[in-house]
DNA sequence: CGCAAGTTTGAATAGCCTCAAATCCGGTGG
DNA sequence: CCACCGGATTTGAGGCTATTCAAACTTGCG
């Protein structure tokens, strides 16, 4: 269903697609690891439903978020080529997974070019988040660090139909927002504060509102097209229509 | 030869790359963009020579530093399948590219397929490169960042053969190191002295020497593993001879 | 020799952090 | 149904890190 931002893929497709998540399903709860640093997968992990992160740790505890992944994001891209993971990866909701065998992966692409296309897509727009992301921890300040973020997470939820008007699910804590941004639990509370009180967002029991996402764009300089939406799929500003 | 590191590469598949490169080369004056944000280049841009340097820019001026390209090191990866560059490219030296038709790539790659394994190796360790750089900016201290990203650029040169015992190329002003890792030049500077007082490293006239790698890394919390280093080429401690 | 770019220094300030404690909330067991 | 518990959020106060602004100094280059 991702890919299919990406390039409009044939019933065909899909389907070989379709078999492939459903060989094999793992479930992993809530604040398990899915993948630890070091391990050498000998599968795919897809995420199929709930939130996972990247994060790397340093020797002395510090802990820094490098990625969210949502329902179709790829756990570990480099497993079939590098050796071993260089982080971890980490539920944050309970998680379920497809784990795919690299060999019929290979076959898969070599069969449905167009595949490959799609999924290199969707490699390199995660290359560019990361990129992103790197802006974001390294120039803005701690109000627009943390409204980026969160109009990242709610546009990358609203493409795959996650968003209910102004509204998604953030199952996020303080201390995890706090990993990702570079900043400490309590100034992230205050930043929280700071955002509610320009009348940007709401934002409890794991749910975030974005009262005027395009204000909030302008206040944190949140400029979409590293997430390169809208090639062929859908565009950012006509949302699927809600289940 | 870049690519060699990572994966032993026959005379042939040498020679096949060597014509590549030396179809068309482009000179780029230092300061230079080499690609700007927007641009939908139609070739692809290797770096031979010289040192280049991936950066964004927000509305206000403020720029992000978001990857150093040293020789070997493509700028445009995403050419082929994304349609436009997100980020630009500038040249930090003097620097000559090699472009390579896109078309040429793809059938060298259908032809052989140990390049295109290595070439999927680089890539992934640049994005593993990205993914440390947010750590860096996120959660070390200015002392660690600056150190880090030194360590970073030293192995990195060292693996290309470009370094003379612990001496280096650092062709870098203070204020491109503070876009980089996200200080004031101001601080970058006072950083600096620091890092000399220590005894770890001499800096100036575009020179870096460390005089204690293994101390600079434990100090830093620098641990290369990210760079990926040594799978089937050289490795980190036995750094190639110099011509 | 003189200019411009880059580096270095000083001083005052802002932003964010740490520590510590209080409050809120969701789930559990009585 | 209520009391309790632990995790998460919120608040306050003081301190450190890094910033800004401004100026002096150094260096490479024409």
């Amino acid at each position: 269903m991702k890919l299919e931002h990406y390039a409009r893929l044939s019933a065909e497709e899909k389907d070989a697609l379709d078999a492939l998540t459903q060989v094999r399903t793992r479930r992993v709860r809530s604040r398990d690891d899915i993948i630890r640093e070091g391990d050498a997968p000998s599968v795919i992990n897809v995420v199929l439903e709930g939130w996972a992160c990247r994060y790397k740790t340093l020797e002395d505890g510090r802990r820094q978020i490098i990625a969210y992944l949502l329902p179709g994001d790829v756990c570990d891209f480099s497993a079939p080529v590098l050796r071993e993971m260089d982080h971890s990866v980490g539920a944050i909701t309970t998680v379920t997974l497809a784990e795919i065998a690299v060999e019929s992966v290979g076959h898969l692409f070599a069969t449905y070019p167009r595949l490959t296309q799609a999924l290199c897509w969707d490699a390199l727009t995660s290359v560019s988040i990361q990129r992103e992301w790197t802006v974001n921890v390294g120039q803005r300040t701690a109000f627009e660090r943390l409204g980026h973020l969160l109009c990242e997470l709610f546009v990358r939820q609203r493409l795959l139909g996650l968003t209910r008007g102004g509204v998604c699910d953030l199952p996020l804590t303080q201390a995890e927002i706090a990993d990702t941004i570079g900043l400490s639990v309590v100034h992230v509370n205050r930043t929280l504060q700071d955002l509610r009180s320009a009348g940007l967002i709401s934002l409890g029991g794991r749910e975030l509102t974005i009262h005027r996402l395009e204000a909030l764009q302008r206040a944190v300089l949140f400029n979409p097209s590293y997430l390169h939406l809208g090639h062929e799929g859908r565009h950012l500003d006509a949302p699927p229509p809600n289940p």
